[in-house]
DNA sequence: CCTCCACCGGAACGTGAGGAGT
DNA sequence: ACTCCTCACGTTCCGGTGGAGG
């Protein structure tokens, strides 16, 4: 979800491709505009690089927590905590990487798992995870469902149990865990284990979220912690300096390119993995229109279609219920710009609307809380602002309002199923809006 | 100061899919 | 064939609430 990969637009030819010849200049014709770029991927916030500039202190502050399962002990659990691109999940796959590299080098196994706990939530998932994620080397397989938990977790135990060995869990964004009882569970899984050892680390967004664990957990995971601190824009600066040097052909961007992404990004909690995004798509944009310096106006364009893009790829996704309701949300959108009023909607309209939509379109209406629990997550998604007010006598509600303008809605929402058939729907009870 | 609206949001529960063991 | 497991997705029920208007 974090990459916007952009081959979109990248070649709209007017022309059918006739056959492999057309394909082949199609191929050339792309290699010899690809002018700016050396290597793309290095631009790309997934990759991690061999140095981390302004992250010195952090790598050997882990590698010295780490170290002693060079000697196959169990490290401390390590909590890390800092803002989404401050570099927490790069350091602990350098650090964990070299740690591997070493430990094999010396005969040692060393495990690093890395699960991240946004999507693998619960712990019979997490477990799966740690089961599958060994298989290849210890533990007989493990499937995805079926088993109680307590049947898994001895499995693994078992199967980890076989020799002396370190494995290290990084559990990232571990405060999206909801259950208890999974944190418990993990924290104490060595005192299952005789020979082998089993780490935690931990990384989160919320510095705030040890607060409400229980306190034998608490104190298990944060033996250590790590607090990791936004960069400011000269040090963003460094980083994207730190990386052009190999991923694009020199001189090829304004001396102003580098200080707007930096300053740019440093305006949001310092993330530099939102710096490498503009600046490679910027490098794209410039690219397609055969340009052959970056400037300043490229990152102007790359901001706003960052966000563009991801927000249609969060649409693109979303289950259809959903982008029902977004449709609702889209007309009653349209409808207030309209009458040139500010579209700033409540639930209840929304759901009005909604229910005129699911039934025109022969779909299930869901009911009035289940709609609500679509907008927090729409808001979640940052496709949506709502936010709870309380109107008085009026009572008590969320109000809504879309993060794009009914038209772009429209465009993205254009090529879904809904779009033909509701062409023509027209809003009842209009004037109840007013 | 009190009321009362129009929801919010937690909790418990139901159903059905996908899979494992016996 | 049957039982038992988890998860995803929804519903039902219901106590809670900020503040404009009486």
């Amino acid at each position: 979800m974090s990459n916007i990969t952009s081959l979109d637009t990248a070649s709209e030819p007017t022309h059918q491709l006739q056959n492999l010849n057309d394909v082949q200049q199609l191929f050339d014709r792309i290699l010899q505009t690809n002018k700016l770029f050396t290597n793309r991927d290095l631009l790309r916030s997934t990759y991690i690089p061999e140095t981390l500039p302004h992250r010195e202190k952090e790598i050997t502050d882990l590698a010295s927590i780490l170290s002693p399962a060079m000697n196959l002990e169990a490290p401390s659990n390590v909590l890390l905590f800092g803002k989404p691109g401050v570099g927490k999940t790069a350091v602990v796959k350098l650090v964990g990487g070299e740690l591997q590299k070493h430990g094999k080098a010396l005969g040692k196994p060393i495990h690093i798992l890395y699960i991240n706990a946004q999507i693998t939530d619960s712990l019979y998932k997490i477990l799966t995870s740690i089961g599958q994620q060994l298989t290849s080397d210890s533990v007989g397989s493990i499937s995805s469902s079926g088993l109680p938990v307590d049947v898994i977790l001895a499995r693994i135990i078992s199967g980890i149990d076989t020799q002396k060995q370190v494995i290290i869990i990084v559990l990232d964004e571990i405060d999206r865990i909801k259950d208890d009882a999974a944190l418990y569970t993990l924290t104490r899984i060595n005192e299952g284990l005789n020979l082998a050892r089993v780490s935690i680390i931990g990384i989160s967004n919320d510095l705030k979220f040890t607060e409400f664990l229980d306190p034998r957990v608490k104190s298990s995971l944060g033996e250590e912690s790590m607090i990791f601190c936004p960069y400011d824009a000269e040090q963003l600066q460094d980083i994207l300096r730190d990386r052009i040097k190999t991923a694009l052909k020199p001189n090829v961007i304004d001396e102003d390119v580098i200080p707007l992404c930096a300053a740019l990004s440093a305006q949001e909690h310092g993330d530099a993995r939102r710096a490498l995004d503009l600046l490679r798509v910027s490098v794209e944009l410039a690219e397609r229109k055969n340009e052959r310096i970056v400037a300043a106006k490229h990152v102007r364009l790359a901001q706003s279609k960052i966000e563009k893009d991801r927000i249609a790829e969060v649409v693109r996704n979303l289950p259809a219920q959903q982008r029902l309701l977004l449709h609702a949300i889209r007309m009653l959108q349209r409808y207030y710009e309209h009458a040139g009023k500010q579209s700033i909607m409540t639930t209840g309209e929304i759901y009005d609307r909604y229910t005129e939509l699911s039934k025109k379109v022969h779909y299930a209406t869901l009911t009035q809380r289940r709609i609500g629990d679509f907008i927090a997550e729409l808001d979640t998604l940052g496709i949506l602002s709502a936010r709870v007010v309380s109107m008085g006598r009026r009572g008590k509600t969320r109000q809504i309002q879309m993060t794009v303008s009914s038209a772009e809605l429209e465009h993205i929402l254009k090529e879904d199923e809904f779009t033909e058939e509701l062409g023509q729907f027209k809003m009842k009870n209009q004037t109840k809006l007013l």
